[in-house]
DNA sequence: AAGTGTTTGAAACGAATGTTTGAATCGTAC
DNA sequence: GTACGATTCAAACATTCGTTTCAAACACTT
C-alpha cells in the first residue's frame, strides 16, 4: 500500500491513513501492520507503544506547517518594518501553509488532513501534543492580528482568531471527505479556489464591526 | 450522578456525559452502567446494543435544536414576507438555538455540547445520523442566505455557509473545554457575550467582498 | 567465513470489550 | 395472595485489544 522503503516509514504512512479512515482508538495495531505488510511486533520494536506511534504520526506533519507559518510571518514583519503587516497578508501566512500541504514533496498529505479533523475527539495526549506545537504559532499570529486591527478590543480579536481556526478546520475536513453531505453541487474544486473563498470570509469576519443584537430576536 | 428517575434516562444522561469526557469508542458499557448505578445488562435490555444507545444519545439533543432553528426561520420568513429576512436575523436563527441549548429546561446540555465537538471523529454511523438530521436545516438556511445575499455567487455562499458551521463548532468546543489552550486570559464569559462576538464575525464574513490574492504572497 | 548488532517472525499473555443467558426481583392487575 | 409482564442481577461467553517473548533472518564489519 505504501511505497516507503523501510518498515518504520511504511508504518507511519499506513497508520496515518487508517487513523484518518477509521479513527485513532478504533484502529488496531494488527490492522496497521497487516496493511503495511509488517509484523505485529514491528510497531513495538520501532515505536515502543501505540501511544508513541500516534505522537510521531502527528509530529511528522504538524511541525513543518507551523515552522512555515512562522517563517512567512517573520518575512512579512521584516518587509513591513517599522509598520505592521496588513491583516490580509497575516491571514494568508496562517492559512496557506496548512491547506497547501499536499503540494509539498514528501508524500500525500491528504490522509493527514482528514485526520486533523478527528483530533478534537481522541485521547487527551494528542490534544496536548498538538496544542503545545501550536501555542507559539497562535501567540505570534494573535499578536500580529491585534496590531493589524488596533481599533478592535483585544478580547474580541482573540475570539475572532478562534473562529478563524474553526472555519479553517471545517475547510480541511470538508474538502477531505464531506463533499457529499452539505450540498454536493460543488464539483471537486482545486484547493486554490477554496482558499480564496475562505480568505474572503476570514478577512470580512476579522474586520467586521462590533455586533448589536436584533431588537426583536426570538429567544428559545 | 444523574438525577433521572428511571434507568433508561439515567443511562442516556450518563452515557452522554462520559462520551463527552472520554470519547465514544473509548467509553465502555461497564463504565456507563457503573456510573449510572445500573447493571451491565441494562443497556442491552433498554437499547439492544451500544450502537443504538449512541444514536439515541444524539437524536435526543439534535432533533429539538434543528426544529427550533426551522421554527425561527419560518417565523422570520413569515414576518418579512414578501421580502426576504435580513442576513443578520437568519444567522441569529441558526446560531442561537445551538449555543443557548443549556437554557432549556430538560437537564444540563453542556456535556452534549462537548460531545458535538467529537462528532467528526467517531464512527461513520453517527456522522450519517447527524447529517441526515441536519440536511433539511442546512438546505433551508442556505437558501435563505442566498436570497439575503443575491449579489453573491451561489457557490460562494455555499462555502461561506460551511465556514460558518466550522466557526460555530469551534465555539462550542472552545467554550466547553479549550479555554486554557488558546490563551486563557478570557475569563469564563457567559455564552451571550460569546455569541455576540461570533455573530459579528459571521456577518462580516458572510457579507465580505470577493477576495483578490496578494500580489507578492509567498508560496510554499 | 565467522561474529555481532539490527530487524522480522510466529505465538502466546493478560486484560478489556460487547453481548448473551437465566434466575431473581419488582410492580401491578386480577 | 397469586399470577404475570417488566426490570434487574450476577455470571459467563467469545473476541479483540496492546503488549511481551524469544527464536529466526538479515545486514554488515572484521
Amino acid at each position: 500500500m505504501s511505497d516507503a522503503t523501510n518498515t518504520k516509514d511504511r508504518l507511519l504512512d499506513t497508520a496515518e491513513q487508517l487513523f484518518a479512515q477509521t479513527g485513532i482508538e478504533a484502529t488496531s495495531l494488527r490492522t496497521i501492520t497487516a496493511e503495511a505488510g509488517a509484523n505485529l511486533a514491528a510497531i513495538h520494536y520501532h515505536f515502543g507503544s501505540k501511544e508513541t506511534l500516534i505522537q510521531e504520526v502527528f509530529a511528522r506533519r504538524v511541525e513543518p506547517v507551523n515552522q512555515e507559518r512562522l517563517r512567512q510571518l517573520d518575512e512579512l514583519e521584516a518587509a513591513a518594518y517599522p509598520n505592521a503587516p496588513s491583516l490580509k497578508k497575516i491571514i494568508e501566512a496562517f492559512i496557506y501553509p496548512v491547506l497547501l500541504m499536499n503540494k509539498v514533496s514528501d508524500g500525500d498529505c491528504r490522509p493527514f488532513m482528514r485526520l486533523l479533523g478527528r483530533v478534537y475527539s481522541e485521547s487527551e495526549n494528542i490534544q496536548k501534543l498538538l496544542f503545545s506545537q501550536f501555542k507559539e504559532t497562535a501567540t505570534r499570529f494573535l499578536a500580529a492580528i491585534q496590531k493589524a486591527l488596533p481599533h478592535l478590543p483585544k478580547i474580541e480579536a482573540s475570539w475572532r482568531f478562534k473562529f478563524m481556526v474553526g472555519a479553517m478546520a471545517m475547510t480541511v475536513v470538508s474538502h477531505a471527505g464531506f463533499e457529499e453531505q452539505l450540498g454536493s453541487e460543488n464539483e471537486m474544486q482545486d484547493m486554490e479556489a477554496i482558499i480564496e473563498k475562505l480568505m474572503a470570509f476570514l478577512i470580512g469576519g476579522m474586520q467586521a464591526p462590533l455586533y448589536q443584537k436584533s431588537e426583536g430576536s426570538t429567544k428559545l
